[in-house]
DNA sequence: GATGAATGAGGTTTCATTCAT
DNA sequence: GATGAATGAAACCTCATTCAT
């Protein structure tokens, strides 16, 4: 089947389908959905076939903005330390910035509603990540018994913490960005 | 006089809505619930008045549970890297030992359902645990900047990877529990 | 099956329907019976099979009440119209002093759950009426064309519509009675 | 655009809630109203939000018809016996012609599922009633003590009886017809 | 006999998806 | 392609009735 009509209602959907599953979970309605993205309920389905492309779909495409945020501007050149901190800046001023898109990322990673091809595609953005954990672990800067892909997700983890907090205490914002990364950086460094 | 309600039943729907829920969801149907629990769907609501009902008191029970697997035998004399260790040794063991329960209760914190009330009741038995937290920040053993309850999360979301892991690579779960609490431990300690 | 235990236990039973079927209507639930009767629920099977045989028994023991408030003291040497006033009255007032009972029979006729036998018992009570119905229309003191069942009825409609007026005007209670039997007998009077 | 919503469907549904309605009382079931209309269960909800508004909607749709059938033709300039007769015949035709109108209509009557405004909007059509009613008062050809409100309510109760006698006695309709008014008349003329 | 837990059929309503317009 | 009415399979929950205690 072609690319349909238009990529701007396609976008509609998937940001109307964040917003509802932000507030009502992804067990939300396909009805509510097309409401709040202006379409009318068929609609979405010459979009995406049934609901689960449609949560799958979504899943990727946050996943692709995310890689964006966190690797937009990377300093490449600079040591490991400043390119881990880039990474964890990227991320948590992403999460602050799209509190929905972050809670709906949530309920994916734990539903079982993803493919496995969904979940390669979804990590495929971060290659460069992996590249440098690899790079990181060889140079011998991480504790030994640390695998890359540990690290990932530890950061990942840790950093949802971060924006937990600096959700609650937005006055806090700029302190605990700085002392999570510490934390992270003091768990993973040698020594 | 007439048939006891049974704590027996009452379990076995608990048990039944921990497996269907691992399963397939929260969204998973009362019908299925009852069915694993060998009951009728008519007796989970004599039990339970409503579904979200039976979704709090799970999250109470597990939480319970989970409380009892951490806290016990806790070593209220040794110091406190000793005594952190053993919740994390608790958790990740408890977390191993019993994946469905811990899948739920990702499942479960991510939720809309859980009422106020239930959050408040699923952290009480954990003021141990926020004890030692205070008194480590007091001892100044902790890095500046980082408050308690901070340190309980991010604890948690360590474990949390960790267990990922262990699942993962079921041969190096000594190994993965050793590492785990060391870059937790360096993440948080002073110096 | 003997007679059940305890008439007391009986008529509570009948009493609580009264009370739930008059606010909830005929379709309320045997639980709420019973509560408002104070007995268990398997309690109410074992004074009636069924709910509908519940049901059966309310009316005819509703229309026997009725009938013992139309019938006595009745003046069987008065004249017909003397006799048709002291049923018009004593209808009416048993109607205003039980409204729940005036309101439950009202669902009871209407609805398809009697049985045959049942309104056949119901009316058995009131072969007096019929009697002096019969001896009116010999007498030839009501107009030709009217036979003493529809004459049965018409009072029963008139004095219904009377018991409605005098619910919504407390203070014209006697004033509705008086006119509202002239207005009957003055439609069934010869001449 | 897309298939518009269907008068012809809307009013299968009221019928066939009519129909059934008036078999099992208002307690039946929507599937077996929508199988009855011919539709799917779900299609009901498309056209009525809930039961109880499709049961409201169809209280509206009959007294609509019945007032149409009371008042078409009405002779406005005739003197007032003339024009109550009219009514009369109305109702009664409808009455006879409609049975399982006349019982829903009946059910609901002394239902607890119609709103203040259901009532109201029942009742509104009958305004031209209510004129002649007031005039009648004011030219003193009815019996002093009677309301307008009174009279109204006492010919529908008369009227539903001698309904009652015209469906027993098939062969006397007209014989019922007109004594029933006669007797109507007879007990709210004056003198 | 009295009790109330247990049962499962059935009730209303929601929802993903299809299809006539 | 877009629309939203139509569909019928569940979903949650209620309820009359049975039966173990």
């Amino acid at each position: 089947m072609a690319r349909p009509k238009s990529e701007y209602k396609r976008n509609a959907i998937l940001l109307g389908a964040t917003q509802v599953f932000a507030e009502r979970g992804l067990g939300a309605a396909t009805l509510a959905i097309s409401s709040a993205a202006g379409v009318a309920e068929g609609t979405l389905f010459t979009y995406f076939r049934t609901k689960d492309e449609l949560v799958n779909a979504l899943y990727r495409e946050i996943k692709l903005e995310l890689a964006d945020a966190m690797m937009s501007g990377f300093p490449r050149k600079k040591n490991i330390r400043t390119r881990l901190q880039h990474i964890w800046d990227g991320y948590v001023n992403w999460g602050l910035a799209n509190p929905e898109q972050r809670k709906v990322l949530a309920l994916l990673q734990v539903s079982d509603i993803l493919t496995k091809e969904s979940r390669a595609a979804g990590g495929a953005p971060f290659v460069e990540i992996e590249t440098m954990g690899r790079e990181a672990i060889e140079q011998r800067v991480v504790r030994d018994g640390l695998s890359m892909e540990f690290i990932g997700k530890a950061l990942g983890a840790l950093a949802e913490v971060t924006m937990e907090f600096m959700t609650l205490h937005p006055k806090a914002v700029d302190q605990y960005r700085t002392s999570g990364f510490a934390m992270f950086w003091a768990g993973i460094a040698r020594k």
